[in-house]
DNA sequence: GTCTATAACTAGATAGAC
DNA sequence: GTCTATCTAGTTATAGAC
């Protein structure tokens, strides 16, 4: 009977990712998930071998998620845009928002994915991080592309590093957004939490201004 | 005979500096440790207590090289302009690049300091985070107080998000530079390695252009 | 497919000789 | 101060009942 296999195998999936969103790979033990899933430590080994599989899955599942919807949002608004020129903050935005919530999950789920897409450059493990930078690669394609028709002084080569800059800030920026409440903050500063939104908006700002910022040397 | 106990001692935080900023804390167990650093495992111990108070020591120590560098070079911008405005661009390559190279180890082991101290904001151990982001609060006041004289519009409230947007980019940036040559880079946009110069100068051009874009809201 | 029990190993920490 | 030997607990992984 293949109704669908694998109730479990997504639960503890889901339980994973969130917990590597929090702690990482390495500080998360194979116990902590099942005992975060509701089910027996058997489970993981029967549907995925490993605990080192199971990362994989976890992040390849979540990188395919955000940038499946980037890609999305990039032809939602070529087709909108019926042929004229994106702003660069659009581009910006179809790139940054899908990395902080998805559809449903505005924050709580949503929010694991680029603290996971990020953290996976700093993951340890080898293996977890060949399959992680894989993912990146149609998305990077597309979105340099569209990029460098949006903002035509900009010089290909310096593109890698402005969006590896742009993706510190996101992760930062969320990091920190995520973690605002519990976090001690320096006196004189009180700085203010924006809304979800307003995150978003100001990342888009500081992001496109640092885009299209003029190569003070120019080829 | 008190001649400078600790060579020993310091050994140790220098090999756990240098796999922490790899691996991350729970990346890398205490026997990982001693045998990078060449002494025995009671060591650790002796000199440390546990695990965690070494790694309190490994963060804050580095942290504190990195920031009393930020100071010192503000310091000097300072006075050199004696009582002229400074410019944006070189407050921002104050902050920036202390973080990724001292003075005698212009990459290898300076690279360390801001992968460790943005690794932090990561790390799951409570104790650890605590320590360590109470470490910034004399440079945050510092640079915020400069930066809001030098960008006169910006709204003091911005200036928080924006200085964490500048510290992820930084952190990514240095990661991507330090992993360039083991990564997979995507086909068709082959990006060129700069310098370690080259390096700083995009990040305090991208940078300089984010903390200094208008805000389309101005109260 | 699910669970329990347990094997095989590695972790951090300590005791005590030198 | 330094090292070896060892303890205890927690880790991944597996075997085998249901």
């Amino acid at each position: 009977m293949p109704v669908r296999h694998g109730a479990t195998r997504d639960t503890i999936l889901d339980a994973a990712e969130q917990l590597f969103s929090e702690r990482g790979f390495e500080g998360i033990s194979t116990r902590d998930i099942v005992k975060a899933a509701g089910v027996n430590l058997g489970a993981i080994n029967y549907h995925f071998g490993t605990k080192e599989r199971l990362g994989v899955e976890v992040y390849v599942r979540c990188l395919a998620r955000v940038n499946r919807n980037r890609i999305a949002r990039l032809d939602a608004l070529e087709a909108a845009g019926g042929g004229r020129e994106l702003s660069l903050a659009q581009v910006v935005e179809a790139f940054v928002r899908p990395a902080m919530a998805d559809e449903k999950e505005p924050v709580s789920s949503g929010s694991n994915l680029m603290r996971l897409a990020c953290r996976c450059f700093q993951e340890p493990n080898p293996e977890l991080r060949k399959f992680i930078e894989e993912q990146f690669t149609e998305v990077a394609l597309r979105f340099h592309s569209v990029i460098l028709k949006v903002v035509p002084d900009l010089p290909a080569g310096e593109l890698f590093w402005r969006m590896n800059f742009l993706i510190g800030a996101l992760n930062r920026g969320q990091e920190i957004w995520l973690r605002f409440d519990r976090m001690p903050r320096p006196q004189g500063i009180d700085p203010v939490k924006p809304d979800f939104e307003g995150l978003i908006q100001r990342l888009v700002l500081f992001a496109t201004a640092g885009l299209s910022a003029k190569c003070p040397i120019v080829g």
